[in-house]
DNA sequence: TCTGGGGTCCTAGGACCC
DNA sequence: TCTGGGGTCCTAGGACCC
């Protein structure tokens, strides 16, 4: 039987603050994009859940129900770097560490667990040693189970700083009890097609016959089989054996001053910019342009292009999204949201290099550039296209991005 | 004052080639 | 001359996660 252990740092990136900063600590505070356009709230702490207030709603909500509330600026390289001593507090472990998302990782210490007198014993212990390691406002969560579907459940009951576990025993119960929505996976249009079959919980869903639900859900049926039995047909990848990223990109809410298709153009250019530079960063080219836009009423409208070679060319990925934008019937009168993406990505050493004179001089600039922005800050240097774009340059991210801290890891690993 | 920013995976239809 | 079937690529769109 496996041991999975799926730990969840606490209220992370406001913890974070909080550690970093003392006159944060016993404060309700929230880490979110910038409180003056419209944002959304990307952790809230201890003090400031106390109040209502969750991840992922709008800041000015949040600061009406709490009027005191005090916004602090995402910084995603901070939370980077503590994600990375904790990996390396875990590793010590054992190497079966995946990386979920930047605060969350699955552990198979089902060789392990043993020798640390049980598996309840080493979540203590991992908890101590995190929060010697951090500091003791950085605390983590930690769920236990025989599977990482179920770890995941677990750690929902161990919030805060504690450890929940599920023994194969108990699982039945726990199907029973655990609502379809509860499991990650499964979204609201997911979950209304089940509750019109009549399936509330993960018991329900093992009551179908996995050849039903594939009927209904294609290949995701038998997924959804699985999980009803408490089941998780994904395995747990280790950081090292983490894939290669598929696709890089930027998307953005535009301001009020920027809506209009001039301005939604310089917004364009400015996330293309950042995403040839971060592909350059990463030695990664890209064969599909996608691009996204939102009208002022949350309409989607964009597409996608190939292109004939791989590129991590601006330019390139610039010119490409004007011509969606064109074949697409331009720009929304009001455009509230653009994204550009470049997917099919390879290692830019397989990519051929331009052959055009003007294209290779282009590259020289745009590496010119990257190494005056490594030295002085992404700030040192604007396009006057995008200056209008500063506005811009304070972002939360932060997500999405265990795949590079996975991959880093790797890059460490080899070094040592 | 409705709704951020980074991703992944799946489906389906059409074009094209053998 | 007419027709079939499989494979691959491209595009569009949807669902979901942290």
């Amino acid at each position: 039987m496996l041991i999975i252990l799926h730990i969840d740092m606490d209220a992370y990136f406001a913890s974070v603050e909080q550690q970093a900063n003392p006159a944060l600590r016993g404060q309700p505070i929230v880490v979110s994009g910038r409180p003056d356009i419209h944002s959304v709230v990307a952790a809230a702490s201890r003090e400031a859940k106390t109040y209502g207030i969750r991840a992922g709603m709008s800041t000015w909500e949040a600061r009406k129900l709490c009027p005191h509330l005090t916004f602090v600026p995402g910084d995603p390289d901070k939370y980077e770097t503590i994600t990375r001593r904790f990996l390396d507090v875990l590793v010590d472990y054992t190497p079966m560490v995946e990386v979920y998302s930047i605060d969350e990782v699955f552990m198979d210490v089902t060789q392990e667990a043993d020798r640390h007198g049980g598996a309840l014993c080493l979540a203590r212990e991992i908890q101590r040693r995190l929060r010697a390691t951090l500091g003791e406002w950085i605390t983590c969560s930690i769920g236990i189970a025989p599977s990482k579907l179920l770890a995941k459940l677990a750690v929902e009951k161990a919030k805060p700083a504690g450890v929940h576990r599920i023994c194969p025993q108990d699982v039945p119960q726990v199907l029973a009890r655990t609502p379809v929505e509860d499991v990650c996976g499964i979204g609201p249009r997911i979950a209304r097609r089940l509750s019109h079959m009549g399936i509330w919980n993960l018991a329900d869903l093992s009551r179908y016959p996995e050849g039903y639900l594939r009927a209904r859900f294609g290949v995701y049926g038998a997924v959804l089989a699985m999980w009803g039995r408490g089941l998780d047909p994904s395995p747990l990848i280790p950081y090292w054996q983490e894939e290669e990223l598929k696709s890089v990109g930027h998307s953005h809410a535009v301001p009020k001053a920027l809506r209009d298709p001039e301005g939604a153009r310089s917004v364009l250019l400015y996330l293309c910019e950042r995403t040839g530079r971060r592909l350059r960063s990463k030695g990664l080219a890209g064969r599909v342009v996608h691009l996204d836009l939102r009208d002022a009423n949350m309409h989607h409208r964009g597409g996608q292009r190939a292109l004939e070679v791989p590129t991590d060319d601006e330019e390139i990925i610039f010119q490409t999204a004007l011509d969606l934008v064109r074949s697409h019937g331009g720009f929304p009168g009001q455009t509230t949201m653009v994204g550009v993406r470049v997917g099919s990505v390879i290692s830019g050493k397989e990519a051929p290099r331009p052959l055009l004179p003007e294209q290779r001089r282009r590259e020289r600039l745009e590496h010119a550039m990257d190494h005056i922005r490594n030295r002085y800050g992404e700030s040192a240097l604007w396009r006057g296209s995008v200056y209008a774009c500063r506005v811009l340059t304070q972002a939360t991210g932060g997500m999405g991005r265990q795949k590079e801290i996975a991959q880093d890891r790797q890059a460490d690993d080899r070094r040592s």
